[in-house]
DNA sequence: TCTAATTTGTGCGTATGTATG
DNA sequence: GCATACATACGCACAAATTAG
């Protein structure tokens, strides 16, 4: 029983020995090793196999007590109470850039996690060492990293320098990590071909469909793009990407798609200009639904996905540490500019 | 171990004993003779060894800990954290909300700073709780705190924790705070009545200013209100402020101002139901400019202050380690909507 | 009932960082 | 630079409760 439970303190450790066995011990229950009424092993049976003092034994099975995790017996043993281990769970949140939408996610995020979680968040604005660094210096200092890997690098050697039953993948699954990571992600590729799509009739009626992004800061998933040199193709609408396009070259005919709100305000003010018509001389999409994007222009025509929804459903995987792979399906917000 | 390291203070030096020996630490760690991980010798271990009293091994230990090379761990020892040694000072921004114009001055922060700030990230979300305890539990591990405490109840006991030689106040001054802190400010109360009183002629073509605002998470500073009240009273413009707004309770003749983006788009959705002209039937006004709000229904006018140079002089600050207060005014987007 | 072994519970000592004059 | 009080981490010794024989 007790020689299931392998476990070695680490004394050149910064974490006090009586918090590693905590966590360790927290993890032996949760994961059913030793069930709720079984003994734990006596604290001098504790104290020779983990090779640590009576004392500090007895720390964490002080701290479990106190959790309510374990109750205490006067000269039987510690016996395992519950599972619902109170912890407050220090996570990290490592997002590409500060917006709006990722404000809803965020919100909705705490929200549905509760107070039992810290969470800290940064963000790595598409910078794959920054992505790294933030990783590596912070791999001892949380119990759970929520990240949101945003590159058309690989960066999955980092992300497996994590325990993957500690990490979720949000918005971004990238290739070659597995079913051992929890996730709740977008298939742009997927998203945008389906969204286009059912936009067919409409995006007929311009000569093309014509990618627009400008920012330094701006980033395109090469799977968004495949997405819609796909629908492209197999529907032969002709594709332009511009990454760093002059508004004042906007032309009559096209329909136009704005990666950020500043190149959306951009073709609009370009627009304005040249007296276009929106809707008849040219139409307009955006990515990412925010509640301005429904009044602008008489409403924007977005593909967007339901962040609040993410939030939900992320923080229900992370409360129930359950490893699964959620698809956020993405919808079209059809409004007045196509 | 210890004795490897053969340290001696240069009484004659004019630099200061604990400076000399956080240098001397600095160039043990970047030579890797303590790693990652491991510890430093204790305090009284480095005072009896280094032949300096306590107070100083403290001030070098404290100056690597701010600086994001070591952390110290009550009980156990000092340990070497990282060995990014070209850090000079490590910053905790406080923000109170994630929202779009906050990315502007986070950019900005960011981007004047340089590579020698490690800069993280937190916020409020107005709950004081958290702003004190955020305060309370990270005094030891930044070297620097950018604040933007945006309460109507007062927080200064909290800033008064921390050195006001290494704490910035960001967009809100609170009172009762002094000279003695570094800070890049609104005056709210100022600027909105010298903002509206720009206005003034075209405000006098409406019945009366209605501020409204709905989220939960929404917040407007008692002094922004107060300075909006003598506006009210000098020129006897009508004020109502709405908290919790229905907006199909939206009326002609009115000038409606707008807290947030969601408050923002619920009036123009209720003009839109109601067949309302912007401008004519009721006026709208808006806070913090964005690029959306430039194109949205022609151009909405706003109150504003500029986020990006409000980051570049609080950047100018950190690094000069100037204490100084600048008022960083703010102007009027004179647009379309009044 | 007594005894010995096992187990939990308590007190004290030492080393370390933290805070304050 | 020094002194002091304090919290935390860790270990040793011993007392109190339980159980088996």
């Amino acid at each position: 029983m007790i020689s299931c439970l392998d476990f070695k303190v680490d004394d050149s450790s910064k974490e006090p020995k009586c918090k590693q066995l905590e966590e360790f011990l927290l993890d032996v229950i949760r994961e059913k090793k030793i069930l709720v009424g079984a003994k734990l092993p006596s604290v001098s049976q504790a104290n020779k196999h983990f090779g640590v003092s009576r004392d500090t034994v007895l720390a964490a099975y002080g701290a479990l007590q106190q959790r309510g995790v374990v109750v205490s017996r006067p000269g039987k043993g510690f016996y395992v109470a519950s599972r619902r281990t109170k912890t407050v769970l220090k996570i990290l949140l490592l997002f590409d850039a500060m917006n709006q939408y990722k404000e809803t996610l965020y919100r909705s995020l705490v929200q549905h996690l509760g107070r039992n979680y810290e969470i800290d968040i940064a963000f790595h604005y598409y910078n794959e060492k920054l992505f790294r660094s933030l990783i590596e210096n912070n791999r001892s200092e949380y119990g759970y990293f929520v990240l949101m890997p945003h590159f058309n690098v690989d960066v999955t050697d980092a992300i497996r320098l994590l325990p993957s039953s500690r990490v979720l993948l949000l918005d971004a699954f990238p290739q070659g990590l597995g079913v051992e990571y929890a996730a709740v992600y977008q298939d742009f590729a997927e998203d945008v071909y389906v969204g286009l799509r059912s936009l067919l009739d409409k995006l007929r009626t311009y000569e093309s469909l014509d990618v627009v992004y400008n920012g330094q800061f701006q980033f395109i998933p090469d799977s968004l793009v495949a997405g819609m040199r796909r629908f492209s193709e197999d529907f032969k609408i002709p594709l332009h990407i511009y990454r760093g396009f002059d508004f004042s070259k906007i032309e009559k005919g096209k329909c136009y798609m704005a990666i950020s709100d500043r190149d959306l305000a951009g073709v609009i003010k370009a627009m304005w200009e040249k007296k276009f018509e929106i809707g008849r001389d040219m139409g307009l999409l955006s990515f990412d639904d925010t509640p301005l994007k429904e009044v602008l222009l008489g409403g924007v025509t977005t593909i967007t996905t339901d962040f609040e929804w993410m939030g939900e459903q992320a923080a229900s995987l992370i409360k129930r540490r359950k490893i699964k792979q959620i698809h956020n399906l993405s919808r079209v917000m059809l409004r007045n500019t196509i």
